[in-house]
DNA sequence: TGGACATGCGAACGATCGTTCGATTCTAAC
DNA sequence: GTTAGAATCGAACGATCGTTCGCATGTCCA
């Protein structure tokens, strides 16, 4: 008996759901919406998952749980507190171009969770923060609490403005936030933007 | 039993929508919620407004021409670019915290929208966006859009964390974003660090 | 062969949604 | 006093929601 069939169906129930909830918003969203993207029955899907809001659940705890660890690496690879700054940075970032979707649907149904489901999303945030918060006080700038979150800002904010196959890379754009962060819109970080024409 | 008149029923009744949009979220929010909060019978509320959309779209349409001339107002104090951009995040974040949930609307329901009133918003926050896009570009940093909407997610973003009520101000905060902006977390400048690419 | 069990789905359930209907009360001008 | 119109609301409408029911399949071991 071959479990590959059942674990692909449902990542990619997984995957179907998160594109629509990116799109439409969780609530917006309807289980037959998600019938007729995924092909599967309506009555169907309940054999995967156990209703909506454990779908939502699911998509946040996997998509928490890989962008947790993968940042966890990223910060292993350095030890200087800037170039710290400045993986974790670039893995955020690279990571929403990777997954978009799942991406958006942490960021924007962050609430939309209730109970013990919520209270274990709430956790794996709680760490993620703690984990920037710590890298932010390494590199020794004001209020640490206050860097993370002007840095979480302008991170997740990205999905409402930023298209990762435009002019700018996400890499390129992670350069930039770190750059900013570090150094203001006048330092040397600036490398990959022209300087300005003086008058 | 006082009845107040037409205009102060109907802005009650948008300031009691903010609320519930700003903590339930606008899909999960029902009329009948509305209604219970408002204080309102669930028809009467028909009688001010068109509908659902029509309530999101009037709050967010008067929060945007607030927060617009607003801005404008406090940027036309200031003439040195970076007094300029201090002012814009200043006034930004005081509006947060005088209309806390209209701006979380604003923020968190922008793509709730559709058709023609959509479409009226996104004239309202383009207008918007230029203009801190222009003041960014007058503070001659690295690109004016990546700037722009760095500044735009520090400052959104703070309806998920920042309580004005706490240990630092808003006004407090504004120095602290405008200061990272202009001059990084050490407020150097970045002359301590090396680039990230040296070439 | 038979039966236990996972997998699948059309159809329907009860609940709740945004909105409207029908009727009543209040206000103000004549 | 009459009446037109604004304001108000209980009740109900049709639609749609998340979920479940009943019943077919397919699969694998006894």
């Amino acid at each position: 008996m071959s479990m590959l069939p059942y674990d692909e169906r449902l990542g990619a129930l997984f995957s179907t759901a998160a594109q629509v909830f990116a799109r439409k918003g969780y609530h917006a969203t309807t289980m037959r919406d998600l019938s007729r993207e995924s092909g599967m029955s309506l009555a169907g899907m309940y054999h995967y998952v156990e209703g909506k809001e454990d779908l939502l659940f699911q998509i946040q705890q996997r998509c928490f749980a890989g962008v947790l660890v993968g940042a966890e690496g990223a910060l292993a690879a350095h030890t200087r507190p800037d170039e710290r700054l400045r993986a974790f940075v670039r893995h955020h970032l690279a990571f929403f171009a990777a997954q978009p979707a799942e991406m958006k649907v942490l960021s924007h149904e962050a609430d939309s969770l209730t109970g013990q489901r919520a209270e274990e999303i709430r956790r794996l945030k709680r760490r993620y923060a703690d984990l920037l918060e710590a890298v932010v006080r390494e590199a020794d700038g004001g209020d640490p609490t206050v860097g993370a979150y002007a840095l979480f800002g302008m991170m997740n904010w990205t999905y409402t403005w930023f298209r990762p196959d435009g002019r700018l890379s996400p890499d390129g754009l992670a350069e930039a936030f770190a750059a900013l962060f570090l150094h203001g819109v006048r330092g040397d970080g600036g490398a990959r933007t022209p300087p300005a024409r003086p008058r």
